[in-house]
DNA sequence: ATGTCAAGTGACAGTAACTCTCAAAAGGTG
DNA sequence: CACCTTTTGAGAGTTACTGTCACTTGACAT
């Protein structure tokens, strides 16, 4: 019982004050206690005042954090991380090969960083159904965001059809790796997956 | 005023029961209230009970004919049609080219069929988030059908990461295609434009 | 025709995901 | 310590659904 936080109210310690700190608190125990209810008893069995009760805040408290209870598992920042990644990449490089290469370094990040977390989440997404809609509906603002950067890269337009189509059948492709990650139980190599998924784009489907 | 159904009970006209004939009536008086209403006032500000005011039903039967409704726009029985165009195409032909033709002429003879149909459709599901995420699921099934198919012809195990790729790929282009379609008023030829989405895949993601 | 059975319908009650409003509590600041 | 802003919780309301049950209405045999 070391008292974490002490008395001095002068500068908080991070670079952040108290009111951000609880802020960061309250989310990941609003994540975690739904987490765990949704391992225990399954998405849909779990309402979100439980969810609410065993974070110990107020179900108003959590539709604050978490617009939709859909929200609690697919919430994320890859977006920004992806993007930042295949604007890194040299300008020599084919558009297609920058994308493939900052979408992979940026999936190498997360599974550095959050690989529990992206394998209940990839869990849950695989398994309910409402889940599946709304992470498609998140997949179609990545890529918005890609389609920008494509555009750019290659000086056609934004809403360019073949720039589509590409960023689609990318990430379509890192989908369906992922999926198939977890129905074999998340043991095999996910980077190496989304190579082989890739690859098939590559060859232009062939089999 | 002829009559249409008189007295005889014998034989029903179309070889269809009176329940029948009505249970379609009642399904397609739902669905046109349904689309006037999400016309005039929007998908979201249109309550169920509204809709089943307006096509004279009671609530009760607007759910017992769709089960959401986001499923009076989403319901559809292209699938079958699609698998059936596919399975068609001559055996000799390669399996990617195939899935490409199959899914073409389904495309097309619903455009011939029910081309004011697919116009509302559509651009309710780009307009309407929850119809996007409903509508990629359904996308899903087809392509759980649709990986059936090509597995059968490759040879391959249904859940093959290939597989699954090619048609994730082709449906995601077809998509695009769709909704770039919407997004010019609907105005260009729609199989010229799924033509082009297909060949960027054929030519391995090169712009 | 008519009685019987199955299918379809509507009224009603209940659950759960949100949305809105407002007053109390807690953090930040001079 | 007093003042102001942000955050929170309580409560009421809406809407998409779910389940039950009694009633109606086609279907079909007699």
């Amino acid at each position: 019982m070391a008292s974490a936080q002490t008395s001095s109210p002068a500068h908080p310690g991070p670079g952040l004050g108290l009111r951000e700190r609880k802020k960061i608190q309250t989310r990941q125990a609003i994540r975690r206690a739904a987490y765990r209810l949704f391992e225990k008893q399954g998405y849909d069995a779990t309402p979100v005042d439980q969810i609410a009760e065993a974070a110990d805040v107020s179900p108003s408290t959590v539709f604050r954090y978490f617009p939709t209870k859909e929200d609690i598992v697919l919430t994320d920042e890859y977006d920004p991380v992806m993007e930042a990644a295949v604007r890194a990449r040299p300008a020599e490089e084919s558009p297609v090969e920058a994308i493939r290469h900052g979408v992979r370094e940026a999936l190498q990040h997360i599974i550095d960083t959050d690989i529990v977390e992206l394998r209940q989440r990839t869990k849950l997404v695989r398994e309910v159904p409402a889940l599946r809609g709304r992470s498609a509906e998140g997949q179609a603002e990545s890529a918005v965001m890609l389609c920008g950067v494509l555009a750019e890269r290659t000086g056609r337009p934004e809403d360019d059809l073949e720039v589509r189509v590409v960023i689609a059948a990318v990430l379509g492709a890192m989908q369906e790796a992922m999926m198939h990650w977890v129905d074999r139980g998340q043991t095999e190599d996910l980077a190496g997956l989304i190579d082989r998924t890739l690859d098939v784009l590559g060859r232009g489907l062939t089999l």
